[in-house]
DNA sequence: CTCATTTTTTATCATTTGTAAAATTATTTT
DNA sequence: AAAATAATTTTACAAATGATAAAAAATGAG
């Protein structure tokens, strides 16, 4: 997924913008297991992911709870580096070998103050993620986790050949049993079952 | 609570363009029980509280639950309609008579496209929706309905004066009977007896 | 392929949470 | 103040989930 089609998919910027925001975006290729973003640490850069799934974490009594899984296209950031520049709280684990685009919190936030457009895009970029975040509380406030789990293999078919159930189960604040047990109840119809 | 501060806690903007920006606001008063924004519909306005709490729910089965509490300083925004000028899911109810200020969507938009502090305001605007969301997501991961309660308290002192415990059960993600459960096994240390 | 390791499932029991109904308390209306 | 209504708590029972341990299955290294 080219960089180009990540930043227009947020906002789309002229030209002359858009040629100034990718300027100050740089490749980086990490293998898998890679601590992207790590916490207790003001993190300077985000990322968007050219290629892989990557996950966030944080820790609840000594066991991680993972609580988001990124993908193509998708941003990866600690959102109180990039909006409050403070330490984040979360962990972030490349869970395949990467392609990441690299982009720099102090770039991005000098490009805020000098070119409205960018302002504009990066209004959009927060209004996205806002969006996507509150749909993820509605869900889980409205949504069994059944529900929930059918509802992530209907819209991530490939998860589960991707990510192990124990991260998924967690991300469903669920526990692994619990998880395992709501597929056994499942209509064999759901592709659950399959390479693994 | 003046817009003027409203306006500028989020971020703080010259006088020109703060000028402009309030020119574009309107006062309200609306009696308790109102519904402020209703569900299946494009909103065409926000509104920041003045004075007064609400509550925004929707429909599981046919019974409400409350997914979020505004009070004075916080904006009341349809995030589908505000976003992407599409219908919402949500009621907004007003649990007081509530002095509002209201902003029309279009308003705000064109001049997102002709200044860039105020671009640059609505990006933070929707960044700091943005962190509060998912703080309230990361607390329903890692806390459990107790701890929430409490915390709820501690960072509200006044909400048990002021919403019923029905509604903040239901917010909480658990029965009324379930949270009464949870008060009662509480040390009485919390302030959660007092007058209603 | 075989062995060692990791991941997933199954089984059992304890705990928590939900449902429904009744009892209590608080609030509003007359 | 009394009655009516609404809100909250309590109780009893059912259903769902968690914790733990162990078995089964899948994966990866040599």
């Amino acid at each position: 997924m080219e960089i180009s089609d990540i930043l227009n998919r947020i906002y789309t910027l002229p030209e002359a913008s858009q040629a100034i925001l990718q300027a100050k975006i740089t490749d980086v290729k990490l293998p898998k297991g890679t601590i992207l973003l790590k916490a207790n640490r003001v993190e300077k850069s985000l990322y968007f992911i050219k290629k892989g799934i990557v996950r966030a974490y944080a820790y609840k009594n000594d066991h991680e709870i993972t609580f988001w899984f990124g993908r193509e296209g998708e941003a990866v950031i600690s959102m109180n580096s990039y909006i409050e520049n403070k330490a984040g709280y979360e962990d972030i684990e490349l869970l395949e070998d990467c392609e990441l685009y690299c982009l720099k919190r102090e770039d991005i936030h000098k490009l805020f103050e000098q070119d409205i457009h960018i302002a504009n895009w990066g209004r959009k970029f927060a209004e996205q993620e806002l969006i996507r975040t509150e749909g993820r509380l509605i869900s889980r406030q409205f949504s069994t986790a059944s529900e929930r789990y059918q509802e992530l293999l209907r819209s991530n078919p490939d998860l589960l050949q991707r990510v192990q159930l124990g991260h998924i189960a967690s991300y469903l604040g669920i526990t692994q049993v619990s998880l395992s047990r709501i597929r056994s109840a499942l209509p064999s119809i759901v592709d659950h079952q399959s390479s693994r």
